[in-house]
DNA sequence: CTGAAAGCGCTTACAG
DNA sequence: CTGAAAGCGCTTACAG
């Protein structure tokens, strides 16, 4: 292994001299710059991040946690996560993805080691025990989602309200003037206070009202199968709905399935409209689905910024709440 | 920050007697264990893992390296990543996801900063650049695929082979004797000799010969699009087939719906085999997919696993060879 | 069974 | 602008 000794040797210089070039912290003549680099290149020196790491006491490794053995991790997570790596990428970090569970307790494990400088966090509840151990531990943090409490937290989220909004006003342009909201199941223990459900139904709630509208929410876990029945209930017990919503994605798949199984065309005889999606899982319906396209990119990324800010010191980015934009596919018509 | 010198103090004793009963690597008495042990439950010590890293040229940490701004994270890669994950914490080790390009480029940096004590790799092409690289550097690594020259390298892999000769028997069973094979697209460069693609559509060329069906093999994308296109292009061009055969898991949602689309009942015109598919995906398509499951939890324990022992040591694991398993659903019937 | 000490490869005041 | 030296928090021969 070339280390810096070698490479201040090579070029006849103090590590010190080395350490100041490599990082960029104190001004070097451009002579002695260019031995060093050239000293660095010839060795093929690779700074070792460990030993930076104890050092200066910062890793520049950055932690997505994120429940995966809790929450499935779908298309969406997948691009809320390669978003946030590529923009630690480009800031000088990593980011990696890390599996924890959503008590808090494998979290206070990781952080207590020193690993990593900060930790964005994933699939926020309302009271998210984690958010307590970040805070307590002094571990930076960003939330993508949002707690109930939000006083001076770093957090990007979706706005909820206007996406709901718009997704309404769309099926209302339409004429729809019945619908049904297949919503997020609150009752499994795993989503327990689960933001996204909990303000997406809040926000549904409101707006139906506001529009005037017929208001029926069926919770559903986010499966197909589970969406499957959901269809069955709906067509059961309100046969006069001529629009459904769905939050989850996996779930919105299976209530198209699901209706198609039972005969009922989808516009024709009821419009589905997915309210949080990849747009790759648009395309895996038949017919392919409208829906608001989760701002999983540009949540991902604003979400590791805010993160890197606080890292550097620099001034915080203002908390920011991104709509979900409207993809009109071929699962919505007007009613008969 | 509670340092090991703390605990020390605090128990009466040195530094090293605490690393040796952190890491259990010298015998010592039970009466000065208890004393550390009550030392550092009492002071809430954490061992900094950056420091344990430096002095010890150990991480535990293991990357795994998945393409996913080239290869699509999907269903299957996630089941894969989440049951490394799992093998990795059972062995006091951290697997994260690491996300790089397939051309070794970014790998090399990677394992160059030490930061990592070996690395499990997905995606992996016959003539994989990544794994010279992991070579030169030295760095241990576990495939989970295959390169052509398999000379000592820690590998698991589908069983290509098996796998073909119980979708190609099953409907053969059936009754079936023409197929078409909606295989993966070699021209595209993201997949330039990817080892599933190569290696299925030879397995299957091999077994239809043998079984004395008709053969004919269409490339296809990885997209519900590019299945519908391979569809049209099979109902168009081969419309004496009765069995179609699958290899991509969104090609094949695309192939049914593509099929249904074109007024041909999907298992009654003609049966459709997904050849590797996540159950969670078979249940979106309509009629409910026949599958052959990919070992996906089975191969990221095992690929796990194989690279832990060569990180501690051990005796090394033997390459395995896991077969898909044969999911029956409503998408296979025999022939008219 | 336990301890003193060197060392892992860097960063960072401090001095010049 | 450059260097000598302390130190980050551990592990690990070596000695007793």
């Amino acid at each position: 292994m070339v280390t810096m000794r070698d490479v201040a040797k090579h070029a006849g210089v103090s590590i010190a001299t080395v350490s100041f070039v490599l990082n960029d912290t104190k001004p070097v003549t451009a002579a002695t710059r260019l031995r060093i680099e050239q000293a660095m290149s010839e060795l093929g020196f690779r700074r070792n991040m460990v030993a930076r790491a104890l050092a200066s006491r910062k890793t520049h490794i950055i932690a997505m946690a994120y429940p995966a053995l809790d929450h499935r991790f779908g298309f969406s997570a997948a691009e809320f996560f390669t978003s946030a790596a590529d923009a630690a990428r480009k800031e000088d970090y990593h980011l990696v993805l890390w599996p924890v569970g959503n008590d808090g307790h494998e979290l206070t494990e990781l952080v207590g080691q020193g690993l990593v400088d900060g930790v964005v966090l994933m699939e926020v509840q309302l009271d998210d025990p984690r958010v307590g151990v970040l805070q307590r531990t002094g571990t930076p943090f960003a939330l993508i989602g949002r707690t109930t409490t939000l006083e001076g937290l770093a957090h990007v989220d979706i706005d909820f309200d206007t996406t709901v909004e718009q997704a309404v006003d769309y099926l209302h342009g339409l004429g729809h003037r019945r619908f049904v909201m297949v919503a997020g199941d609150l009752t499994d223990p795993k989503f327990h206070n689960y933001g996204p459900f909990v303000r997406s139904e809040a926000a549904y709630r409101r707006v139906s009202a506001e529009y005037g509208v017929e208001t029926t929410v069926l919770p559903c876990a986010d499966s197909t199968r589970a969406g499957q029945g959901a269809a069955a209930t709906l067509t059961r017990d309100h046969p006069e709905a001529t629009a459904v919503l769905v939050l989850n994605e996996y779930a919105a798949l299976g209530v198209v399935s699901g209706l198609n199984r039972l005969g009922r065309a989808v516009p024709a005889d009821i419009s589905v409209l997915s309210l949080l999606m990849a747009p790759d899982m648009a395309a895996l319906s038949d017919p392919e689905l409208s829906f608001m396209r989760t701002p999983g990119p540009e949540l991902g990324q604003l979400g590791t910024e805010s993160l890197i800010r606080q890292l550097e010191g620099a001034d915080p980015l203002p908390p920011q709440l991104v709509p979900a934009d409207l993809r009109i596919g071929a699962s919505t018509a007007p009613p008969r």
